[in-house]
DNA sequence: GTGGTCTAGACCACA
DNA sequence: GTGGTCTAGACCACA
């Protein structure tokens, strides 16, 4: 469920909390839903305990997560949060978009690469 | 020309490699134009001179720049390096996209996006 | 491991670079082996951390050896690079063997030379 | 004659002094025979007279050119210097062909560039 | 404990 | 004047 990339400029504790917010955001992890505990996360991918620690608690900062005395954390009513988290991704988009017209990419190329993302039998439009 | 946001994450001496990186990718610092001496910018951004130099020696590094012994140092030609740069530009827009996909952003709010954006009179494509 | 030569004129940081480049193709520092802590190894060789930290930092960026966070810097795989200094070693024999001839140095004293360094019983070839 | 390399590392005084060795080593300049005046060869490689100077006077103090008083620089009789440029130029192959044979080159592979090398019809053996 | 960043300041080679 | 190297030392993030 959780990968550790050693060779990335990311600090682990940002990894793990980044791959918890997708799981949790596309609701593999579904509201209400017990998290690994931090031990037996640290031993599963074998660093320390204070890193995974970490982790979780940025998330319950954020509202991913919220911690029950005693019982460990548990996955949090996300809808608010996937909305800003959306308009977040939309607002980066249109920066490196932005960057690339600059550089000379051109619309019809941004517009077939959009095309290709999306093809692939679905119909999300 | 080279501004310091001393909140941001960025090194400082990342933040001016950026910053140049961009004016020389640009064409607003043409080829063999030269570069302005670590000293004096240093003095002008009020920042320790080795931090300026490390930022050099990572342009020198990705030949966006050369040094010229005793002279200084001069902006390189990057016709190669701004095909990359589009290259990369383009694959980071992909993934950026693909995580929206995820995230239920559609296709056709990308394609309004970019309408808007390559909008403006002009005609890039 | 390593040593220091002030006579020198190669700087300190490329001395020291050169020294694990050559421990390391040869193999006496194996794949996934720690490197010495930027620290210890000042202190060791009595010279300024940055200046280790800066051959360091030329050596991964060669690809040499790649950092962990938080627990130091480990030797790479290298057999890529083995492979590119080899071919280096023979473009540069190739230059000094061409000076050579120009100087008056005959093909059989190359092959004399040759013959000696590859002789003491050995069987490279 | 001349030419200069900014891209090089070598100094530029450097160049020049290696570049006159060579020229006088292989004869090129006959003992006897006016050097270029330090001003015109300034001139001529648009490059300051201070460091033609420089590359003269470490010539003279390696006995390759002598200055005549009020007439310019001379070359110098170098029979004594080519023979020790000979066996410098050996030592230094020495010296390579053995990091060769460290990292896996052959005896047959040293042989062969040797027999490229010498082979175009001459016959220097 | 580990590396990474940065400052202040010195000293040097080169042109 | 130009960059390059190095020291001493501080401070920080990360594990």
């Amino acid at each position: 469920m959780i990968t550790i990339d050693y060779q990335s400029k990311l600090p682990l504790y940002e990894q793990i909390a980044d791959r918890f917010r997708t799981l949790i955001l596309r609701g593999v992890l579904p509201p209400r839903q017990q998290m690994p505990s931090v031990r037996s996360l640290a031993v599963e991918l074998s660093i320390n305990p204070n890193t995974i620690q970490k982790a979780y608690a940025f998330l319950e900062q954020e509202g991913y997560i919220y911690p029950v005395r005693g019982r460990g954390n548990y996955v949090a009513d996300v809808t608010a949060l996937a909305e800003k988290s959306r308009q977040k991704l939309l607002a980066e988009a249109e920066q490196l978009i932005l960057s690339g017209k600059e550089m000379g990419i051109t619309r019809s190329e941004y517009i077939s690469v959009i095309d290709r993302l999306y093809r692939e039998g679905e119909t999300d439009d």
